[in-house]
DNA sequence: GTTAGCACTCAAACGAACCGAGTGCTAAAG
DNA sequence: CTTTAGCACTCGGTTCGTTTGAGTGCTAAC
C-alpha cells in the first residue's frame, strides 16, 4: 500500500523520533544518510502519510510523530530483524546467563534487573507456573499444638509451603500416616490435576481409609490451595519510567506506577495464549491507562510448553528492534536454563 | 529554651504546613483558633524562631517553613501523643489484624499495603529474620541426576529451600543417611549459631563418620548459606511519593524511587540497634539522597526480641503524630500476631 | 509588651514581542 | 508527471517588562 519511498521515510521518522523524542521535520529528515530527496519532497510524502493515518502532528507548525498505526506498520513490515544488538548488550546478557545462578527462582527474580537496565524500561517477569510440574513429595513438619507446616515439592524442584492448623491432640504417628497416604496417592500427579476432579475423588477415599480423616482433609485442602497459587510477579526498573520525557508529567507517571503495584493487574498485561514475541501498542493494550505505552512480551518454556512470561513496558516511543531482540534472546536463554536444571523426568 | 508562646506558634506552623504544604504566614496563623495574638506579634516571634534555627524562609517575602531542627524539636517536645488516630484508621487497622491471615510471610507482605494506604506514604517492612529461631527439620528431596532440593524448616514454621548439586551417582540411601545425621546434629540449634563455630566443628565430624562426606558437606554448606539469607524487603505505595508536592520535581522522585529498588539500600534505612519508635529527619538519615525525607521506624518482636522492622518513608513534611501512632499500633499488633502463631517451644 | 500602619520585597501570573522550526502552496525546473 | 526552490504563514517557546498580592520588617502609638 505504501511506496518504497514512503516506507523509507516512515522508518526514518520513527527511528529519529525514538532517538530524539521530538517531532521530526522535513529538513532534519533530509539530512539522513539514506534519504536523498529535498525537504519539499519529503513534506509531500509526509502529508500523504499523515492523511493515511501513519503520522500525526501536534500542531500545524510542528514536525510529525508516528501514530499508533505508524508504529504497528513499522513493527509488522519494516522491521526486518536487522543485525543483533550491540556488542556490550550481548556481552551483558551472555554474562548473566552463564554466571553461576543455580536456582530458577533466583534467576527469574534477577533477570528483571538485567532486562530493565539494558532496555532502560520497566521489565516484568511472571515466575514459572507449576502448572505442568508433577508432585514430587509432600511433607508435614509439626510445630506445636496441632500447628503444622505442609510442604509441597515438585519434580522441577519448586517448593511451596503453608501453615495448617490441625486438631491440637494430633500425634506424630497420625501425621506420618497422613503423609504416607498423600504421597502414595499424589506423587507423580501433575499440579494441574490436583484441584479439579482428583480432589473430590481423593477426599472420598480418604474419608474411608484414614483414621484422622478430618485432619487429612485439611492437609489435602491446603496442599491443593497452595499448588494453585498464582505465579509470582517480578518488576524491575519501574523508576526508569520517570526518565522518559513522556512521563515528565507526574500525573501520568503516577497512574502507571500505581498500576504496577497491583500484581493482579500486571499479570493481566500478558496475553493468555500464543507464544513468541507479541507487541501491544497503545490502545491495543487491555488496560486503558496504557494508551501511550507499548508492552512487548514473550514466554519461556519447559518441555516445549510455555511456563512463564517476560515483558518490557515503556512508552510507545521505544526502540522496538532492540527490545524485541533482547527479549528473544532472553526468552531462549531462560528456556535453555530451565531445561538444563530441570532435566526430563 | 522556648517560651510557651513560641512553642505554641511553632506547633501551629508545623501543623499548618503539614496540612497545606505551603509556607505559612503571620496572618494565616492569627486565624488559628488557639492563637490570640495579632499578626505583628506573631511576626516578631517568628523572626526569633528563625534566628534560633527552628524556621526558615524560602525568600524574604514568603511565609516560614519548619527547618529540620524545628521538626526535631516538635517531635521531641511538642508531640504529647494526643489522642489516638481517627476512627476510620483504627477501624481499618483492627480489621486487618483480626482478619484470617494465617501465615507470617503473608501478613508481613500485606501489611505494607495497609500502612501505605493509611499514611499515603511509602511503607517498608523487613521480614522477620530467622536469626533467633531454631532448626526444626532438614529435608532432602532428590530430583534427578544428583540434583537435590534441600529444605530447612525452623520452629517458627519458616521454610527456606535451595537446590544442591551432588554426585550424579548418589543413592537414595546415601541421602537418607545424610539427612539423618544432619537432623541429629542440628535440630534445636539456633539459626544464629549455624554458620559460625558450629559449621567448622560439624564438618570435621562429618568427614569422619559419614560415608559420602563430600556430598554431606555440600548439603551442610548450602543449608548454612540459606539460613543466613538476608531478610526479605517489602515495599508498598512507593507511587504515593509522586502525589507529594515536594516530589513534583521528577528528578528528585526518580532518585528516591531508584533507591527504593535496591533492597540492600532500603534495609540500611533501619537502625541496627535500639527498638521502639525512631524518627530520622532529613540529614539524620544515613543516606544522602534522603535530605528532604523522614523515615520513621519501629520493630516487631518475637519472644521479647526484635525480629523485624517496619517503617514509613516520606517527605520531612509529614503528619508525625498520626504516623507514629499508626506505626506503634502496627508494631504491637504484629508482635502479638507473631506470638499467637508461634507459641513458645 | 502588644498592635496598627506603612513601606518594601519578591515569586508568580500575565501579556506583548520576538524567534525560529516547520508547514503548505505555487511555480519553475528536470 | 515528478522534483525542487521560494515564500508566506502558523504557532509553540522564550524573553522581558509589568502587575499583583501575600508576606515581611520597622516604627510609632496604645
Amino acid at each position: 500500500m505504501l511506496t518504497p519511498r514512503q516506507e523509507l521515510i516512515l522508518s526514518a521518522i520513527i527511528e529519529d523520533y525514538v532517538r530524539m523524542a521530538e517531532p521530526v521535520g522535513s529538513r532534519a529528515l533530509a539530512k539522513h544518510d539514506d534519504i536523498q530527496f529535498s525537504p519539499a519532497t519529503i513534506r509531500n510524502e509526509m502529508a500523504d502519510l499523515e492523511e493515511m493515518g501513519y503520522l500525526t502532528q501536534l500542531h500545524t507548525s510542528s514536525g510529525r510523530i508516528p501514530s499508533q498505526k505508524g508504529y504497528r506498520f513499522y513493527v509488522d513490515n519494516l522491521l526486518q530483524q536487522q543485525g543483533g544488538f550491540d556488542r556490550a548488550t550481548g556481552e551483558r546478557l551472555r554474562e548473566f546467563f552463564t554466571s553461576r545462578i543455580d536456582e530458577v527462582e533466583k534467576a527469574v527474580r534477577e533477570v528483571t534487573t538485567v532486562l530493565s537496565s539494558l532496555t532502560r524500561q520497566t521489565a516484568i517477569v511472571l515466575g514459572p507456573k507449576m502448572y505442568t510440574e508433577k508432585v514430587r513429595k509432600i511433607e508435614l513438619v509439626p510445630l506445636a499444638r496441632g500447628r503444622v507446616v505442609a510442604i509441597l515439592v515438585t519434580d522441577a524442584g519448586h517448593v511451596e509451603n503453608c501453615a495448617v492448623q490441625l486438631s491440637e491432640d494430633i500425634r506424630v504417628e497420625d501425621l506420618e500416616s497422613i503423609v504416607h497416604v498423600l504421597n502414595d496417592k499424589l506423587v507423580g500427579v501433575p499440579i494441574s490435576r490436583l484441584r479439579s476432579n482428583l480432589y473430590s475423588k481423593l477426599s472420598e477415599e480418604l474419608a474411608q481409609t484414614v483414621e484422622r480423616f478430618e485432619d487429612a482433609l485439611a492437609v489435602l485442602n491446603e496442599v491443593c490451595q497452595v499448588s494453585q497459587r498464582e505465579e509470582p510477579v517480578y518488576i524491575g526498573g519501574a523508576s526508569n519510567m520517570l526518565s522518559q520525557p513522556e512521563f515528565h508529567d507526574v500525573e501520568k507517571a503516577q497512574t502507571i506506577l500505581t498500576l504496577l503495584e497491583q500484581g493482579q493487574t500486571v499479570a493481566s498485561l500478558f496475553p493468555t495464549e500464543g507464544l513468541g514475541l507479541q507487541v501491544r501498542i497503545g490502545a491495543e493494550n487491555p488496560i486503558g491507562a496504557l494508551q501511550d505505552c507499548t508492552v512487548i512480551t514473550t514466554t519461556y518454556s519447559l518441555h516445549g510448553r510455555p511456563v512463564g512470561h517476560i515483558g518490557v513496558l515503556g512508552p510507545t516511543r521505544m526502540d522496538y528492534n532492540r527490545i524485541m531482540q533482547i527479549l528473544n534472546y532472553t526468552s531462549e536463554s531462560m528456556t535453555q536454563m530451565m531445561s538444563r536444571w530441570i532435566e526430563g523426568h
